[in-house]
DNA sequence: CTGGATCCAGCCCGATACTG
DNA sequence: CAGTATCGGGCTGGATCCAG
């Protein structure tokens, strides 16, 4: 019923604490190992890296290319459907810098990026 | 650094399972009663309305008026800040529907676009 | 009419250890 | 290197009842 499919559909694929951020880096890089993805979020553990990384797969967003060798390989990229989420990515990137913003100019100009920026290092 | 800290920011204000289509709802109608709301949303209860509404408020989303009473009447509104999401909900929602496109000519060619169009009709 | 309070099931997510 | 297995805490969200 109304819109609230497509608000549940898309919260249902990149909700999730990591899954934004891994496709953030996806877009970036292009090509990414699971090493690679891992220090990019050095919070992450591999289980949840990995869990995340299925879901988004299943959902056709990113692509899992596996390499037979010793040590093992395995490359995940975004797919083409998966590229149709840039604008959403972009606009929440936007709007998370505006309202990190907004929050030093509620709480106080002092520290007006302090607090943001203790956050934005992860 | 990481661009994690506005995707998170963003989960944490838009994540939950009704946030975007409470905003939805009122960026569409302007203002909104409680009992409004709860018509537009006939399966979420008033415990997580409120709950949702509340956090909204916290973090400058939505506005919330109270007329002192009886019986009571409590309306809700975007703020300015929240308006600025405006564009995010209309890239969820694009591609939301983009999505629910892609999955049947993933899964079926057979329904393709009824179940997707019944879904968006709001 | 607009909530608050309480109880409870389930899931998300993290820490740790182990594997081919 | 790229995962899996297991355990457990904490939070999310639903049902129900109570209140101003």
């Amino acid at each position: 019923m109304s819109a609230n499919c497509e608000f549940t559909t898309v919260l249902e694929i990149l909700g999730g604490k990591w899954k934004p951020t891994i496709m953030y880096h996806l877009f970036s890089n292009g090509t990414m190992r699971f090493s690679e993805l891992q220090r990019a979020m050095p919070e992450i553990t591999k289980k949840m890296l990995t869990a995340q990384l299925r879901e988004l797969e299943y959902h056709d967003i990113v692509h899992r290319e596996i390499y037979q060798q010793i040590p093992p390989k395995v490359e995940y990229s975004m797919t083409e459907h998966g590229k149709g989420l840039t604008p959403v990515l972009m606009a929440m990137n936007d709007w998370g810098k505006a309202h990190l913003n907004h929050l030093s100019t509620l709480y106080g100009e002092e520290q007006p990026l302090n607090e943001a920026a203790s956050n934005i290092e992860g």
